[in-house]
DNA sequence: TAAAATCCCATGATATCCCAAATGGTCCCA
DNA sequence: TGGGACCATTTGGGATATCATGGGATTTTA
């Protein structure tokens, strides 16, 4: 199961060049693409990121659905047509692509955040806002993890 | 498995050419006809393409219904008597025969956009109206996947 | 034989490759 | 406990390859 966890602050060079944080690049590896899959958050000004892995389980899951129903186009549409493969480099960079730099607001610097079987990428400042944030929400609603009746998976 | 992701806006020439998107040439890489299979759609205004693979596939599954049935006839007629083989040329470019044009109102522009197993192709304009209106219906009938605690991962 | 489709090559923009240097952290030893 | 060497990682930028596109030449089809 992949798993992506903390904080990472990398630049973003003239080309639109990002570090994808070693550690994150050791959970994809060995993915049958090399790079990440990434789309606009809808919740947040920021981009979602995961494996290949991670969208060929939405492609088998919408597969169920009827081929050619509203709902399978429906949600064909909103999860596809929106994302885009970002391929590593041989250093382990990606390219962002323009239309997702102007989403989050990231020029120069961009924070990667683990979100479990996600991640995220910010510019720092948002994040900071962003966490802080979260944390109170996270605390004045004192919000909790259900317990796992699946048990491990 | 057949990847597609992504939408990617490439100009349609004189001739009627257009180049499909490298990332999908890809994906259709190694089949046994080398170029794409497409047919119009019979819900949206928009040109349905996939691999021959897929093709292969979805005969399969339309003969699970009873042949002979009014539905299988009606399956069978609207999509495999409409499909048509569009080869690549050498830089990877179709030809879009004139009805599916009309049929997707496509003129001096195409737009590809990835559903996951297929793909379809629009004319830009529509197909940013056709994803506005796509999220809005997966937003208000609260379309999901289900969340799947991690599947067969 | 005219029209249409296909092949072929050229071009500019942009992404990718490749090499090199800087950065920062860790470990070892004094 | 401090210094220093080592290593993984990030960062920079020039060279190269890829891709989308245009158009002429050639072949196929009706």
């Amino acid at each position: 199961m992949a798993v992506f966890i903390g904080t990472f602050e990398n630049k973003v060079d003239q080309k639109g060049r990002v570090s994808v944080p070693a550690v994150f690049r050791q959970t994809l590896a060995g993915l049958s693409f090399n790079g990440i899959v990434a789309f606009r958050s809808h919740r947040a000004d920021a981009i979602e990121g995961c494996g290949m892995d991670f969208m060929e389980q939405m492609i088998a899951r919408v597969s169920e659905i009827d081929l050619f129903s509203e709902t399978h186009d429906d949600l064909a549409t909103t999860i596809f047509s929106d994302s885009q493969q970002l391929p590593f480099d041989g250093t382990g960079r990606i390219m962002l692509p323009q239309g997702f730099r102007e989403h989050a607001g990231i020029t120069d610097k961009a924070a990667f955040v683990g979100m479990g079987q996600l991640f995220q990428i910010w510019h720092p400042d948002a994040l900071e806002r962003h966490k802080a944030e979260a944390r109170n929400r996270a605390r004045s609603q004192r919000l909790t993890i259900p317990a796992g009746g699946g048990g491990a998976r």
